[in-house]
DNA sequence: TTAAACAGGACTAAAATAGTCCTATATGAA
DNA sequence: TTCATATAGGACTATTTTAGTCCTGTTTAA
């Protein structure tokens, strides 16, 4: 499936919710009651998070996390590599002879070029703009996305 | 995971395979034979794809598929659809009431902006794109990826 | 010292994917 | 008419991923 994990998702949520204070320490069993998923759940993501560096975390009484950056810093692109791995549709990416289909694979060129477009839109939206109150979505929402498609540009750059 | 499901991808080496010679018939074995897919599997992607409109099937002897529309008109969104079903990285899209996260999906509109984002980048890509011989991907490829972001209009003008 | 919280894994259950196989139907040719 | 060739459709199993829970250890403030 061309789908986001369900982990992905709540950690979308949990994120939009800790987006509200940034200045407050949240508790993962707070995270859990305020946005209703399941408290392990809540923790566990909480935990990866961390380990990616997109929450820190303090331990300890008093302790519970809060965002490493600004949501207007972090990245829905970010959110979902700590969680799923790079962003890429394909194995073919990254190690170098995954994909032995004999010399049949001119796809990936191809393939990559479809990853960088899907990587850079991911990476346009902040968590700033996912956890905006809602606002008649679906006819007022105004996302930068305008940088997107110097892609060729990109590309050679390289 | 953000990424295609195997059977998309050997749907897309078996139809660059077709798009070799559109006026040919391809038998299901044949074409296993020549991609190097196994031929239970290639049958069913083509039957797949051939209910999806993608393919055109004759049947019996001297039978076999053929692409129903040229490779610039196949887009890689197509079969990605044909094989997963419509691009959306979240569920909460098109059934209503799928996601009752109480009110804290604020996200959805965001979802929407990026899910028609992936969506696009993808109809963008077509067939003859990604069947192309190897011209030294990675610095040689030219994707009419320009049309991609008249986001905010089409968003309006729904 | 104790209670509150995170850290790190181990583990189970459920769901999705991958892959194979069987039977039925259609078609062209001997 | 019969036979070989192919697709149509679906059932089925095994494997892999994902989801979700739980346990044990460590840190810190009161």
């Amino acid at each position: 499936m061309l789908k986001i994990s369900k982990l992905t998702d709540y950690a979308i949520i949990v994120l939009g919710q800790m987006a509200n204070d940034t200045g407050h320490t949240y508790t993962a069993s707070g995270l859990a009651e305020a946005t209703g998923v399941a408290a392990p759940t809540v923790s566990k993501l909480l935990k990866i998070l961390g380990k990616a560096g997109i929450v820190k975390s303090t331990r300890g009484a008093h302790g519970g996390y809060v965002l490493a950056q600004s949501p207007q810093q972090t990245s829905v692109a970010a959110v979902i590599k700590a969680l799923e791995g790079p962003i890429a549709l394909t194995e073919c990416e990254g190690e170098r002879g995954g994909c032995e289909q004999s010399a049949s694979c001119h796809a990936r060129g191809s393939w990559e070029v479809i990853n960088r477009a899907v990587r850079t839109a991911l990476e346009s939206v902040s968590l700033a703009e996912m956890a905006k109150p809602a606002q008649k979505h679906g006819e007022e929402v105004f996302i930068p996305l305008s940088s997107l498609f110097p892609l060729k540009d990109s590309y050679s750059a390289e």
